[in-house]
DNA sequence: GACCAGGCACATC
DNA sequence: GATGTGCATGGT
């Protein structure tokens, strides 16, 4: 997956399943636009239709040409020159731009820019709250910071953990609200016998 | 046919 | 500042 994949996907897959998002990303990629450039030409009427499996297509639609806009007026459409950026300024730059809230922030931090900064997600919100740890409504940074405070701060063990975190919830957790006996209680173990 | 899925911005109080 | 609501398709 290219960087700018991504960055898309991270756009697409807000409060949406990824195998709906790999559709649009297909669809995307067999008309050759999956490139800073070409979506920029895109119009939006088109964009729309393309990413249309994803769900939410307008709305995503707005989302993703405010994002090229930025990459344009901030970067002039060159990933390269983004990558120059350290990860703090990057990070609020991203935050500033509309349809970019702290969850998809972090996805393209970690995932295209390979920076070592933990995603929280509705999973990690979902098994630390089940703990008790924190509450569920508790502020995005609070769930980073627990983290964050505690593994070393190293992208591919931040990729690695949230992965397990995703498949726990997803071999246990699929109902909501969790069953009664949930075998969430023993996710610490899992999680300290499945990490490499 | 109902319910849910790796958010976010905006309106309203 | 907290809470509620709209956005939409596809799988189970």
């Amino acid at each position: 997956m290219s960087r700018f994949e991504m960055m898309v996907g991270a756009i697409l897959t807000q409060n949406t399943a990824w195998a709906n998002v790999e559709k649009a990303i297909s669809n995307l990629k067999s008309a050759r636009l999956l490139s800073p450039g070409a979506m920029a030409k895109l119009g939006r009427k088109r964009l729309a239709k393309f990413i249309r499996p994803a769900g939410y297509y307008n709305i995503k639609t707005k989302r993703l040409k405010n994002f090229i806009f930025f990459l344009f007026s901030e970067y002039g459409l060159n990933l390269d020159k983004m990558r120059g950026e350290p990860t703090a300024v990057l990070r609020k730059k991203l935050l500033g731009v509309n349809g970019v809230g702290p969850e998809t922030c972090d996805s393209i931090l970690l995932y295209a820019f390979d920076r070592p900064v933990f995603v929280i997600d509705a999973y990690t919100k979902r098994i630390i709250s089940r703990h008790g740890i924190l509450g569920q409504s508790s502020p995005y940074e609070d769930f980073q910071g627990l983290f964050m405070d505690n593994l070393a701060h190293d992208s591919a063990i931040f990729n690695e953990y949230h992965a397990l975190i995703v498949k726990l919830a997803k071999d246990f957790c699929r109902t909501k609200p969790c069953c009664d006996g949930c075998p969430l209680d023993d996710s610490k173990n899992y999680l300290a016998n499945n990490i490499s």
